[in-house]
DNA sequence: TGAATGCGTGTTATAGTATAACGTAACATA
DNA sequence: TATGTTACGTTATACTATAACACGCATTCA
């Protein structure tokens, strides 16, 4: 799904971004949430919580549920991680910058996860909302399926 | 979301249902899936897997996890109950007839969902999909927020 | 300065969701 | 009746997530 790349790069520019984004917002981004920041970023593919949680055990030694939970919230609510309900896994938000709905495409070849936000789909839905006189808060839609490259 | 109505009709309409397409498909609907599926159609909102327990307990004693866990796969392969992600909920599907993508519209207010399974949303994610070269094999969309009659 | 407040984190416990693994009973088919 | 298959019972465990309370530290304001 990502051509071969310096994954080093996606990982120091989302965190990064994510400095920047705090720091205009006010927000404090601080060393715990950056570590688990940093984990959701090991790759493009949906992260555990409790895998988070074993590695930042590595570090500090006494990783509770409740460190990796509320840390993954605080990043949940200002966009910078992504929820996936199929899987009760993490994602990295690609573009954090724009206040925006994201859908997924998740590869169940090579496990890894594109964000997938487009006008078209985003007026799909809304429009069939309206059909049904529905206000839509928050949407889900998440593809399961395999990349260009693992499909072949 | 659904005008009051003699929801009796619809739980027995439902099992009626399940029972041809079994029948025809050579399926065994047997008591136990036949209750659990009963269950999830007691209401037209999403139902808990653990909720069914407690209520299958009722009646037979001893009913444990793998008991639901199993009949509901069972009625979620043959396309009688849709699981709901963003929920870890169940629900009766509503035209189990037809072999086809579901869509939900979930309302925080009435705690009721609709299926809405139209070709303009399959479009607009199939269109997506391939943008993305991208092969599509299962589709989680959960729209949730407030239907017509919760949001005045 | 010192109390008051808010926030982030630590810690313990528990709630909630789901499956593995193994045994037995019921059913189908020959 | 023998045989293979499917459904179910049962025990244990894995996996996911939150409640509730304590502590430390920074900010604010009396
Ligand atoms: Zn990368
Ligand atoms: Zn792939
Ligand atoms: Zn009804
Ligand atoms: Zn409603």
């Amino acid at each position: 799904m990502f051509e071969s790349h310096f994954h080093n790069e996606c990982i120091h520019s989302a965190l990064s971004n994510a400095e920047k984004i705090c720091m205009v917002k006010g927000l404090r981004l601080t060393d715990l949430r950056k570590r688990v920041l940093e984990l959701v970023w090991a790759s493009h593919g949906p992260v555990k919580a409790y895998d988070i949680l074993d590695k930042l055990g590595d570090k500090s030694a006494s990783a509770k549920p409740p460190t990796v939970y509320r840390s993954l919230d605080f990043l949940k609510e200002h966009g910078l991680v992504h929820k996936l309900n199929s899987l009760n896994a993490y994602v990295g938000c690609s573009h954090p910058h724009e206040r925006h709905v994201c859908y997924f495409l998740i590869c169940k070849g090579c496990h890894q996860v594109k964000e997938c936000c487009n006008r078209t789909l985003t007026k799909a839905i809304n429009s069939t909302s309206d059909e049904h006189h529905f206000r839509p808060s928050s949407i889900t839609l998440e593809i399961e399926g395999l990349c260009e490259h693992c499909s072949k």
